[in-house]
DNA sequence: AATTGACTTAGACAATGTCTATTGTAGGAT
DNA sequence: ATCCTACAATAGACATTGTCTAAGTCAATT
């Protein structure tokens, strides 16, 4: 049983099989799936499971603070298991190749307050831009 | 006639209505359309330009380096003019408005050779979350 | 085992983006 | 000024991503 299911339940979320299954698919951290790749690989262990379902399901897990939403490419959202661990994205603009990245600085000092308009800043998003080794070598 | 349409020119564009259209809609350096937007101020000055019109010229102005295409939100890109200024995006994360804003610090020097993983790292983006004057006061 | 409200499902619908076949035209050639 | 043609614009089909609803199902409590 993976920490995030302990979580899950002890937050009073009904255990359903397809709860489980969209839990299992994003186990590990290092994984930044869109929502119809998360439903493609759960089908695989529950052929009837539904988009909805793993849309929904992917939305509470996001709500919960379990789960973050990345946009590191311009098409689909990506869903993110590593929630617990502050990093950023380096991305590779040929093939899409995601890598967490923990760079050094604060991005949040970085921005004096001239440069607010007032907002009250809560959060920043950095994503890294390049070509990944192996699409340099191609 | 700005200074977009000149450089365009100089490039061997062929001058449309359409691509003058466009062209005058973006601007002002402080804008952040949709492509949808784009379109719908467009088609006020030229009631038959088309989505698939707005579209294609976008792309190419992206292509040509003239217009930056941001991911402020998690939904349709925006299309940003002032691509000769580098700078990053302030979004209210509730009423999305966006502020270009100009941090201190340098965030591709922060990120260190162990976390590059090999990749050649061309491009940093940063976007900075919060909430807005505005929707503070409401 | 019965109950019940939360959960899942299929598929319609919406928003955004892409592509193609056809028609139109900007700009150079004559 | 007119013609020519490669490039551009158009309408609308299609694709992808995401949202919503009505009806059926089931997990957890009793
Ligand atoms: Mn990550
Ligand atoms: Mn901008
Ligand atoms: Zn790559
Ligand atoms: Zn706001």
């Amino acid at each position: 049983m993976s920490d995030l299911l302990e979580r899950l339940r002890g937050r009073g979320w009904r255990m359903t099989a397809q709860r489980r299954v969209v839990a299992e698919v994003l186990e590990g951290d290092h994984v930044h799936l869109t929502a119809d790749e998360v439903h493609a690989r759960a089908v695989v262990r529950l052929p009837e499971i539904s988009r909805a379902t793993v849309y929904n399901t992917l939305g509470e897990l996001v709500s919960l603070g379990e789960v973050l939403e990345v946009a590191t490419d311009k098409r689909a959202k990506r869903y993110d298991p590593n929630a617990h661990r502050p990093h950023h994205h380096l991305v590779c603009a040929r093939c899409g190749a995601i890598k967490d990245v923990h760079p050094g600085g604060n991005p949040l000092a970085d921005l004096p307050d001239s440069e607010r308009f007032g907002f009250t800043v809560s959060d920043v998003e950095v994503t890294y831009r390049g070509v990944c080794p192996t699409c340099a070598a191609a």
